[in-house]
DNA sequence: AGCAATATCAAACAAGTGTTTAACTTTCGC
DNA sequence: GCGAAAGTTAAACACTTGTTTGATATTGCT
């Protein structure tokens, strides 16, 4: 009944993703991952030539799928014919896209943070590559999908808000990731429950709330400050 | 004319903050922070009792008196007598403080990085006492001045609501910091000031962009999805 | 079948880690 | 000024790290 991979390569790859996500790149020795893999030590070097290296492909083939996915998602409600696209629709795409894509993925609740690692890195790869072939190109179509359905805005305008809504994801994303690596019983899981109920819902759940607040929170201000010009 | 410190307890920590700051606790080895701090590598264990436990008391160091500040800032907003404390400037505050506490010392952008370690660190010291001494009187106080402010709030909304707040600031230190460590002739450097104008202006400059724009986009949402009820 | 090329393996390697030791020096109360 | 406590030191310790080795097994091609 089960898919079981023979292949070491994506064994390694799947377990790579699975522990990296929840322990960090320096907290993971290779001995661990090739055990985690069932596969020999020597397996990572063999055909990875090395750590750094499984670890960059660990994150192009996750990101790879995020932003088509996102590209995909913003291409359905530009080329929706029943209902004219707005602003509000190109948000909430933006918004859940990155929510589900981040944490849906039963595995990684935390790629922001190995994102975070991977555009830092002074060592290993150049962060350039990466960036402009994963970050940007979401980045832009969303920009100028923003720019078609209120043309009034500008460019700066428009990086204001994606840095406003960007930054409002990345949070909601951490605190569940937070959480979810947190003992039910514990007294931090109790406080941040307290604190932020949403945190106590079913992941589904979760999503649909944060993705709710932060269209209306971002729709509000963005209509509030940089309000369609109608001629 | 130089106050050059003696005592090799906060040689070490001062050393440590740096450090840690800008190359995370896993980069940093205890023979280099004995070389920063110009004593033997003994000493970090004889006076702390293991790497671990340094960096924890570089945290604690640091966030006391980011806590004092931001706690300060919001008693004088709310004690001021000549103009009535409101949404705004209670906003403006919590923008304004952390902004300024953790971009302006020189050593340190990333205390958002190392707090996040300390924070979820599984092993090393319980995040929770830190978390109910360091975060918490904060995220209350500023929660109950909210309330205070405009008495129509609910508990749950005023939580959505510093939630999307502390999400922005979190994410344009972040773009800071990451900026900063760029060499500035580099692809990724332009790229970045490309996308992201602001991050073109100095330090001081950028603070204030920044606090201004967290300030007005939340506001605007504020004032639009839970408008002061007028009696 | 036979022979390369490829893949896997246990074992060893070199380098670095945090920490401890035991000898030595300084400090400080009396 | 003596003696005990506290502080400092270079060296060693025990261990883990990522990586490489050379032998062994498997594969694929003619």
């Amino acid at each position: 009944m089960s898919e079981e991979k023979h292949d070491p390569k994506e064994k390694l790859l799947d377990a790579a993703e699975s522990l990296f996500a929840c322990k960090g790149f320096d907290e993971v020795s290779i001995r661990e991952l090739a055990a985690a893999a069932d596969v020999n030590v020597a397996a990572v070097n063999y055909h990875f030539q090395g750590k750094e290296n499984l670890f960059h492909e660990v994150i192009i083939r996750r990101f790879v799928v995020q932003r088509d996915r996102s590209l995909e998602a913003l291409e359905k409600v530009l080329g929706s014919t029943k209902e004219k696209p707005n602003v509000a629709s190109v948000v909430r795409a933006l918004v859940e896209e990155n929510l589900k894509g981040t944490l849906s993925v039963p595995t990684s609740g935390s790629f922001m943070t190995l994102l975070a690692r991977e555009m830092h890195s002074q060592h290993g790869h150049s962060s350039t590559a990466f960036f402009r072939e994963m970050v940007m190109p979401v980045f832009q179509a969303y920009s100028t999908a923003l720019l078609q359905v209120r043309p009034s805005l500008q460019q700066e305008q428009i990086s204001w808000i994606m840095a406003s809504i960007i930054g409002q994801i990345h949070h909601f994303v951490t605190r569940w990731h937070k959480k979810k690596f947190l003992p039910e019983d514990g007294d931090d899981f109790k406080i941040m429950v307290q604190v932020f109920p949403a945190l106590g819902q079913p992941l589904e759940e979760y999503i649909q709330l944060v993705a709710d607040h932060i269209t209306a929170f971002s729709m509000a201000a963005i209509d509030s400050l940089y309000p369609e010009v109608v001629e």
